[in-house]
DNA sequence: GTCCGATCATTCGTGTACGAATAATCCGCC
DNA sequence: GGCGGATTATTCGTACACGAATGATCGGAC
């Protein structure tokens, strides 16, 4: 596999012609590339439950909360309605949560975890926590820490 | 607009019964929404040139190195074959890069950045680093320093 | 009591994201 | 020199992600 010419051909306009920007360095990509690595390492961990991280997400808030319109589960986990819309339709379908009308408000319907949800939510608890873990690996307790009280500030500033 | 009552209604599992694993604190959903936040400062702060961040890193990546096979350019900015596929379709429509044929492997098409799509890059760049600084805003310098160490390592252990 | 702005859920369109399958081509090994 | 494994690009299917538009409903101001 010819090593270096493969990835670094003719070189026309050189990294100063960028001013120095590289975008192995940007925050953007850096984001996008651990979030792409934790998203692989929750799909091999989650196993045998065969949830997305955004499915995961809605389920187990819904086991927190007991119930929650849809728009309003949107907001607790950070998804559009037109997002949420077809992650509750997925949770539906495999029965994992249910829909129920609202009393007052005949826009709404509540959603809520089925028994099956909640007993599935147990189940994957220890598989969750392992892969929080496992995303935080390449640092020590320090380093996580730190990096999660910046992260915590980077997400919701 | 019912303050608590609206987000927080009948709690049928507590937060205990959850062994202290709160979504909000997982980095995961940290790394998610805080790329969520970087998206949105990025389509705000492209402004005319209308770029994705695939797209802006994309052609980015292709006047730095001149030239690269659709799979290669797709290793250097982290993207499937088949997502690379979609970003290089519609750069080529937008007659930012071009294709043309590998000299002597029939496979390969090599792509490349036009000259209006160097212009653009250039005439971008003082937007694209902004838009890294937009970011970090919630930071200082320090931080800055000690969160992007961090988060290389968290990106491509 | 009725109108008006806000909210709820849905739908459409576009753009990532990636596993899996495919056909064409390449290359090293025998 | 032909064969088998690897690589290239494409396609299909599924799942986010979100702007924009829609129709139903709600709630408060008048």
């Amino acid at each position: 596999m010819a090593p270096d010419l493969a990835e670094r051909e003719t070189t026309t306009e050189d990294e100063t012609a960028l001013g120095g920007y590289a975008l192995a360095r940007q925050v953007g990509h850096l984001l996008r590339r651990a979030h792409q690595r934790h998203v692989a390492i929750f799909q091999e961990g989650i196993g045998a439950a065969a949830l997305t991280p955004m499915q995961w997400a809605a389920l187990v808030t819904l086991v927190r909360d007991g119930q929650a319109s849809q728009n309003q589960l949107g907001r607790l986990t950070a998804m559009d309605p037109a997002t949420i819309q077809g992650v509750a339709r997925r949770l539906l379908a495999r029965g994992l949560i249910a829909r129920a009308p609202h009393p007052a408000d005949r826009r709404i319907s509540l959603l809520a975890a089925t028994p099956a949800g909640v007993a599935l939510v147990k189940a994957t608890l220890p598989a969750a926590v392992a892969i929080s873990e496992a995303t935080l690996a390449p640092l020590n307790a320090d380093e996580r820490r730190t990096f999660l009280q910046l992260l915590q500030r980077m997400a919701f500033a």
